[in-house]
DNA sequence: CCAACGATCGACT
DNA sequence: GTCGATCGTTGGG
């Protein structure tokens, strides 16, 4: 279970790191996922190995950045997309040039934690950005994911809440 | 080569 | 709450 669990990354030296409230899964045989398709220039760290770093360009200027959790060839993987802040609130401020919506929402999360192209690919156990696995306390609400037009009755959208 | 389409954000009413 | 900007990636000709 990925909410809970926090993400963290040292970009430029600056320490930051956010508790995972919101998340939303990708998979295989989903018309909605960028891996539907087959293996492309933008799309191939989705179907490395659970515990990649996948990051993808949204429309043309954000980043946005899943957790692979399939084995290698599959193209499964998980969107974060939301979190709260748990260490280097300040630095956040300073990547998104505000105090708040810091992370409440895909792109905001990786501008926030510095997480952009160049982190695409690598390994979330020993890279740059890392995951930490933790609670989740409060309870968990599962809807309709959030931006898509294909696939929109598969309820993969998990949100913490309380 | 060219056109269409987004797993979004921020400004605005 | 609504709406437009924005541009990399993709797929077709």
């Amino acid at each position: 279970m990925l909410l809970g669990a926090r993400v963290r990354t040292e970009v430029d030296g600056n320490p930051t790191e956010v508790m995972l409230t919101e998340v939303e899964a990708y998979g295989s045989d989903d018309e909605a996922s960028h891996s539907f398709r087959g293996v492309k220039r933008a799309n191939r760290s989705m179907f490395m190995a659970a515990g990649t770093l996948y990051v993808y360009r949204s429309y043309g200027v954000h980043w946005c950045a899943n957790v692979v959790t399939g084995p290698e060839g599959r193209g499964e993987a998980v969107l974060l997309r939301a979190g709260v802040p748990v260490v280097g609130e300040a630095f956040m401020r300073i990547r998104r040039g505000r105090v708040d919506h810091l992370c409440d929402g895909p792109g905001k999360l990786c501008q926030a934690l510095g997480i952009s192209g160049v982190h695409d690919g690598t390994s979330l156990a020993t890279g740059p950005v890392r995951l930490i696995p933790g609670q989740a306390s409060g309870r968990v609400i599962t809807t309709p994911r959030v931006g898509i037009t294909k696939a929109t009755d598969r309820l993969w959208r998990f949100v913490l809440v309380q």
